[in-house]
DNA sequence: CGGGTTTGACCCGCGC
DNA sequence: GCGCGGGTCAAACCCG
């Protein structure tokens, strides 16, 4: 099954091969076998957000009544309300088999990941000599440690004590992150790789739809911006820290940085964030492939008028090996040159790639497109600007309650920090708090 | 009073 | 071994 996930600035393109919508649309031509003018023409250009269906199927009732009887446009009208609540309802499942593709797709990247690299081990033994150091083997160390999970009898790792012993946890945390085989494979991987997260954004923190708590603050060298310490406290014990701290070069910028897997169930918004983090962290733990996998995963490029560029980069300079995702600069010159179109139609977010270390982006079937966009959702999320348009966007589009997955659940104020539940600033008790704590001492310190 | 924030101290890994 | 820097702890403090 391949589902390619739909977002309201894709353009006609991609709608051919959503499967999804086109279903839906191919019942909506079922009740209408005999109409060609009028609705086709609509739905050609209808069709190239896919959400747009409603609105196509709505002109399609219009056409009606002058070959229709009522009864027959009552009967129309029923199916149409009918095919809205599908949709919904189709349009939820498939909000839910993004999130569990983006686990499963990080778990098979894994143990794709670790036939690899057994494979290689064997080769440099046969070998006996050193090769050269590829991004593969750089992120190595994380990965060991991910695979002692999975296969604890395997001579050459660590004794499972060792697990946790690159960074320190609490008890429960380590109880928490090893309760399970599932829970342990996908949590520790991304406890050493990391994902970051660099948006635009005037807010103290992105909101990403879990609740932080701030344990610590510290000036990092080279940059006049502290650095935040935060620790989820949706759950007792849950691993996930993230690092928030303005970017040196650019105080607007602020950099995320996430680290590990919850082990409690998400809002829809966390969820999205989470999956994102796993599935990054798995695709940067999966070695060479991982940029490929990125950059062909946002936008696959057979399937995009756009060139097939993102923001996904690797560090190799971190002392964990780290995916970032850069939602903040503009596209280089030649890109733009090449890509007049770079940008969200929607959002009028350029997407490119700052660094050169990603070196290819092939016109591959391989997809992992809906975690990392959530991410970018959730970053943009962010930016005022851009949340105010996605959900005015959307919620033209749907024609209902908007279901923006940056949204946090609540409509409106929600996505920029008004969410009292998933607001990481309000801390649970206090929303009408001011932030004091990154803002002010990123702007005083 | 409970929960979150602040901040100095401490721990640990790494490079020299 | 030593110093440095990143990450974490925990007591004090703040706020509703």
């Amino acid at each position: 099954m391949e589902i390619t996930l739909l977002r309201p600035g894709d353009r006609d393109d991609r709608v051919k091969e959503v499967d999804f919508f086109s279903d839906k649309l191919h019942r909506s031509a079922r009740a209408e076998p005999a109409t060609t003018d009028g609705p086709t023409a609509c739905m050609d250009h209808s069709v190239n957000t896919g959400l747009r269906l409603l609105t196509a199927c709505s002109s399609v009732v219009e056409e009606k009544p002058r070959v229709h009887t009522n009864e027959e446009l009552i009967a129309l009208r029923r199916e149409l309300g009918g095919l809205k609540d599908e949709n919904v309802m189709l349009r939820s499942q498939l909000d839910q088999l993004m999130r569990s593709i983006g686990g499963l797709r990080a778990q098979l990247v894994m143990e794709m990941q670790q036939l690899e690299r057994e494979k290689m081990r064997s080769e440099q033994k046969e070998e006996r000599s050193p090769a050269p150091l590829t991004a593969q083997q750089f992120i190595d160390p994380g990965l060991a440690v991910a695979l002692d999970i999975d296969e604890p009898s395997e001579p050459t790792d660590p004794p499972p004590d060792d697990l946790n012993a690159g960074a320190k946890e609490s008890p429960q945390a380590k109880t928490a992150e090893t309760s399970s085989a599932d829970q342990a494979s996908s949590d520790v991987p991304c406890r050493k790789a990391r994902v970051s997260v660099r948006a635009r954004s005037d807010a103290p923190m992105i909101s990403d739809g879990c609740q932080w708590r701030k344990y610590g603050q510290k000036m990092a060298k080279g940059n006049p911006c502290p650095r935040a310490y935060y620790r989820c406290t949706m759950a007792v014990g849950c691993p996930v820290r993230k690092q928030v701290q303005r970017c040196a070069e650019d105080k607007e910028i602020l950099v995320t940085t996430y680290e590990g897997n919850h082990n409690h169930p998400l809002p829809p918004a966390a969820t999205a964030m989470a999956n994102t983090t796993s599935a990054a962290a798995a695709m940067l733990l999966s070695g060479s492939s991982t940029s490929t996998a990125i950059a062909s995963g946002f936008y696959p490029s057979t399937a995009l008028p756009y060139p097939a560029s993102t923001m996904a980069t690797l560090s190799a300079s971190a002392p964990f090996p780290t995916v970032t995702l850069d939602l903040t600069q503009p596209p280089p010159t030649a890109a733009a040159a090449a890509a007049p179109v770079q940008r969200f139609p929607l959002l009028g977010q350029p997407m490119y790639l700052p660094h050169q270390k990603i070196t290819s982006l092939p016109s591959m079937g391989h997809r992992l497109p809906a975690s990392v966009m959530e991410t970018v959702t959730a970053a943009i999320a962010s930016d005022p600007n851009f949340t105010a348009a996605l959900t005015a966007a959307i919620s033209s589009i749907m024609g209902g309650p908007s279901r923006d997955p940056c949204s946090n659940n609540n409509s409106n104020n929600s996505i920029n920090n008004g969410d009292h539940h998933n607001n990481v600033n309000s801390h649970n008790g206090s929303p009408a708090r001011p932030p004091q704590s990154c803002l002010t001492n990123f702007s005083s310190k």
